[in-house]
DNA sequence: GTTGCTAACGAACGATAGTTCGTATGAGCC
DNA sequence: GGCTCATACGAACTATCGTTCGTTAGCAAC
């Protein structure tokens, strides 16, 4: 269990089911209209229960807030472990996007949440976050940068590049639903999914292929709608 | 002056001086911590004033945050309607990267401000940032539809290639100050810019250009700009 | 049955939110 | 000099904020 849900000796299956109902609510609530814009009575509303009642299970707003970011960005932190053990050239795979797609795509709230947590600066300075960010940035760099160069970019464009990366991906998921049905409908559907790994396959061959032929490539016939 | 301010039939010059401060401080504000997170409280001592003072400009604190995104994104509107004269493929041509980079560069919280919206879903409905982005995208997307092919991509993928382009570049600004040192330090300096900026234009030569060699001057069709 | 803990609640606290009101000051115009 | 209006303020309103407290119902272990 989280290390930000109040510890108990023993703990009641209907109490474990209220601190999931409480996750969900948060996560959704910080996600939208971050951390200072929601309320207390809000989530324990979402959650079926009052607002009191959140303190059996969290310390203070902050300790809520810990276990919403906790719960988000801990699985991800081994899957990224998963990532970078592929190999130095990992981040130049196709895979490496798509794969990322498919684990900020398969809970579009911590895109979110992280986009709310760059905007005001990183006002929580969590710590899990900054892990995050770390291996995802800091252990990215040195592995690209022991690439070999087969890719048409410098050592300084690489930091560049690698933002830009993570910002196509994060983008997609926590920015496209706000502009629905004007770019894309229903971005997170599985079918728009599958558009946009096959979109993010084609965008990492042009970008990391020196010398591509990109006459075969591209598959025009899309049969399944 | 904006719609949103309070009119009055003659205005001291001295209040127009505290408008301006206010709705600076209003959209450091606002783009830091959002709407529901921004006190009018915070907003006035940031200008100098106290709260009620504000009232005697702005009709509320919804009203004060029509008149930030007004100020922030009405002149882009124009901008935009400049990059859209240039030719159907404007969008292919790196200018229209850098100079978008720019835009946004000049005053940072406008990404932050767009992000801000979009993560809440357009909570606000703003009608000036709706009438913004359906610009930047719907005539974007209209003008890349009618361009010849010589890109790769398809006319499904152009959607989702423009969605990638804009998170390249508000992303950038919004997002890259967050991560401080981390990937580039001081990404708003004027050195780091022009960094981006190349890295902008090589970016959309390789996105673009179906063959390496690039083609020249050979303006096709609308050469007026 | 008693005890002890969990987990919920209503009531209420102080703080702060957006907002209103009355008033004072001062600049601009006749 | 008077008049008018723009501008700023303190005080105070209601609503809501995060949070605390006392209490109660229910379950588990002895």
């Amino acid at each position: 269990m989280s290390q930000a849900v109040i510890e108990r000796e023993r703990r009641t299956e209907a109490g474990e089911q209220t601190i999931q109902r409480v996750l969900d609510a948060a996560e959704e609530r910080f996600a939208g209209e971050g951390f200072s814009g929601t309320s207390l009575r809000d989530i324990a509303r979402d959650a079926g229960i009052r607002a009191p009642s959140l303190y059996n299970h969290f310390e203070n707003k902050e300790a809520l807030y810990a276990a919403v970011l906790e719960r988000a960005f801990g699985p991800v932190l081994e899957i990224l472990e998963r990532f970078l053990s592929r190999g130095p050239d990992a981040y130049e795979t196709p895979a490496m996007a798509t794969d990322m797609l498919a684990v900020l795509a398969d809970r579009p709230n911590r895109a979110r949440l992280l986009l709310h947590e760059a905007l005001s600066g990183n006002r929580h300075r969590n710590e899990l976050l900054a892990t995050w960010i770390e291996r995802l940035f800091g252990s990215g760099l040195r592995a690209m940068g022991n690439s070999p160069g087969r890719h048409p970019w410098s050592k300084e464009e690489l930091p560049l590049l690698l933002l830009a990366m993570n910002n196509v991906i994060a983008g997609y998921v926590a920015v496209a639903p706000a502009f629905e049905g004007m770019l894309v409908r229903d971005p997170l559907s599985p079918a728009a999914l599958r558009r946009q790994e096959r979109f993010l396959a084609k965008l990492w061959t042009l970008l990391w292929d020196e010398a591509p032929e990109r006459r075969d490539s591209s598959e025009r016939g899309r049969g399944t709608k």
